[in-house]
RNA sequence: UGCCGGAUGGUGUAACGGUAGCACAGCAGACUCUGGAUCUGUUUGUCUAGGUUCAAAUCCUAGUCCGGCAGCCA
């Protein structure tokens, strides 16, 4: 199958239905949807979900989907997730869905147009004509502090805000709570005119942070607490990495958000559960600002919550700060770069949310999910390898002392298109310390005393010795070779049990090879107590392994599998070479192959 | 004791009043110069109780259980 096929039938959920009913029915001409991370961390797989969701919507639906950064809060957010986050969503939808990426030019900011005769604005990502991508940015929450500034005073006027100088535990205790009724703030019956003159002395920062808010006028009894007269707006003296100094009052997420989503002239904003309680307040406020155009319709799912992983930005920041990782792209991370780094692909990402499909339930995703769409890709495109990670020597005595064999090996079974390459065979080999065993368990059918085994591509070998050293541990295994059994010999049809994978130790090549494994032992570490006490202690191991000499032509943009082994990548460490001047060789491994053998030998 | 959601095998996910299907996991087998891949077979399910109907996972009623909501976070 062709790695970059899409899946037979098209993704079906209840979000698409709505979707594809809306266009049935008219309501929308044409479908727009966001992606609207905050830049406060990077981008996790859980987010790789809501990417897919977002753009394959707009893509089976011939939309856009814009990037934007939901940036309203300054004290959390920085350039640095801005870019990672740019980098990352480019790099899971690139050659699937770039055509529907929504960007603006860099600095443009809404326009104030006429929609059925009234004052609107709106800003329209670029499309028609191809515009270099550096002249391009993603959209900004941002970038629309004016204009939410002037609806905020439109509501203002319409005495449907007020400026409320309560404190915020004074206003935490006015909200009441879940099942009882909130309280007025004293401040709630301002004039119209105080108001707008507060809120205009709060944009021009007359007061300190926290002395005063902008609130909605709604119900202080309703039974949804986001109903009673939420904050709009907060002030803060704070830089912002996108506005810098300008501004010294922010607004908050409710408020920004649908506005955001109608400036853009978003037609389904979809989120996750978690929003569902705010749908009112976000309709409310849509409901009434004298908005020409389109409203905006907020959808929501459950979130992505992944076996054996956390995905919490606050928690995997921790992780990277007291450094239990090598950074946000460490390759145990879930984020999109850590995945990246250890060799996922796009498609396989793209392949994982597909098959987890979309609903409402809050349910727990087993890890064997993500891990066979990975093995699934990668078993399509990885060119074949053969490498050693714990080796041992191996001798065929009756093999010519200075002779060289090169045999040919394809480079991958599933796609003879990807051709072959010359595998050198000598004398001497090693060969992983895990295929022979001395007095090997019921059923193990590899290398043994005495018994034969066939090295892959070469010859059908029997251990005649076993040569220890002084201190007991296997230095050596003395063979002879059955010269007949070569690929294509006289004897090659002959059964043997097992096939291991070798490598010519005088032709070995070495490389450092990072061998990851889960970072948590337990299914759910943030389920209860500390979720460090789970972390897996054995998650990285670093050997040097032997491999065959085409592996030191191995290109950061194609996937390996060394065989019987797992599949790898090499890592962008190995880019940077040591002082010597010498390429470093450095593979990270992304998954290992499905190993039933070790399953079988465990339970026995 | 408030409001908003949700509940289908071990885990996810379909079925939109008409044969409970698919994927992952599991198990058994075939094949294999990767104990991989591939192929075949297979165990296991509609939260409970009533009701409507020729017929209910689906509609109605009453429960049960689970998740979310009281940041000047998003």
């Amino acid at each position: 199958m062709n790695s970059e096929s899409v899946p037979a039938a098209a993704p079906s959920d209840f979000i698409r239905d709505i979707v594809a009913a809306d266009l049935a029915n008219g309501r929308h001409t044409k479908i727009h949807t966001r992606f609207p991370p905050e830049p406060n961390g990077y981008l996790h797989i859980g987010h790789a979900k809501s990417i897919c969701l977002n753009f394959g919507i707009a893509r089976e639906f011939g939309g856009i989907c814009n990037l934007r950064m939901d940036d309203t809060n300054p004290t959390k957010e920085d350039v640095e997730y801005v870019d990672s986050i740019t980098a990352d969503v480019r790099w899971l939808i690139q050659g699937w869905a770039d055509h529907c990426l929504g960007l603006k030019p860099k600095g443009k900011t809404p326009e104030t147009v006429t929609s059925a005769g009234k004052p609107d604005f709106h800003l329209a990502p670029v499309s028609g004509i191809r515009q270099p991508a550096s002249d391009l940015e993603p959209f900004y929450a941002s970038d629309y502090f004016d204009q939410l500034y002037e609806y905020a005073l439109q509501l203002t006027r319409n005495g449907l805000a007020y400026v409320c100088d309560l404190s915020p535990e004074e206003t935490e205790r006015y909200r009441g709570s879940p099942d009882r009724p909130g309280q007025d703030s004293p401040f709630r019956t301002r004039s119209i005119a105080e108001n707008v003159d507060l809120f205009e002395r709060m944009k021009a920062g007359e007061f300190p942070d926290g002395t005063r808010v902008l609130r909605a006028k709604i119900d202080m009894a309703s039974p949804n607490i986001w109903m009673r007269d939420p904050v709009l707006y907060r002030i803060r003296h704070s830089e912002h990495h996108h506005t810098g100094d300008q501004w010294c009052l922010y607004p908050m997420y409710d408020f920004a958000h649908c506005l955001s989503d109608y400036i853009e002239g978003i037609t389904h904003s979809i989120c996750t559960l978690e929003f569902e309680v705010h749908r009112p307040l976000y309709d409310w406020i849509l409901e009434n600002l004298d908005l020409p155009r389109a409203l905006p319709r907020q959808f929501e799912f459950a979130r992505l919550s992944l076996g054996y992983t956390i995905m919490s930005k606050r928690k995997l920041m921790r992780l990277v700060n007291e450094r239990l990782v090598s950074g946000w792209d460490d390759p145990r991370m879930p984020t999109i770069s850590g995945l990246r780094r250890r060799g996922v692909t796009p498609q396989a990402l793209r392949d994982f949310a597909y098959n987890i499909g979309i609903t409402k339930y809050n349910a727990l995703t087993d890890v064997a999910v993500l891990e066979k769409a990975i093995r699934d890709d990668l078993n399509a495109r990885a060119w074949r390898r053969l490498a050693v990670l714990r080796p041992i020597k191996l001798v065929i005595t009756n093999y010519p002392e200075g002779q060289v064999e090169q045999l040919e090996a394809g480079n991958n079974p599933e796609d003879p298109a990807a051709g072959t390459r010359q595998v050198p065979f000598t004398r001497e080999v090693f060969i992983e310390r895990d295929d022979f065993m001395e007095t090997p368990p019921p059923k193990y059918f590899r290398l043994r005393p005495g018994g034969e085994v066939r090295l892959k591509y070469a010859y059908i070998v029997k251990c005649d010795e076993v040569v220890k050293d002084a201190a007991g541990n296997i230095s050596e295994l003395r063979c002879t070779a059955d010269l007949g059994s070569k690929t294509g010999g006289p004897t090659a049809g002959r059964k043997v049990k097992g096939t291991i994978h070798w490598v010519s130790a005088a032709h070995a090549i070495d490389a450092e090879v990072r061998l990851y494994d889960r970072l948590f032992t337990v299914p759910e570490p943030d389920a209860r107590g500390d979720f460090k006490a789970h972390l897996n202690p054995h998650s990285l191991e670093v050997v040097t392994a032997k491999c065959e000499p085409a592996v030191g032509e191995a290109r950061p943009e194609l996937r390996y599998q060394f065989e019987r082994l797992g599949y790898f990548a090499l890592d962008p460490d190995a880019a940077t070479d040591g002082a010597s001047g010498k390429p470093r060789l450095i593979f990270n491994r992304t998954i290992t192959l499905k190993d039933t053998w070790a399953k079988a030998a465990q339970k026995s």
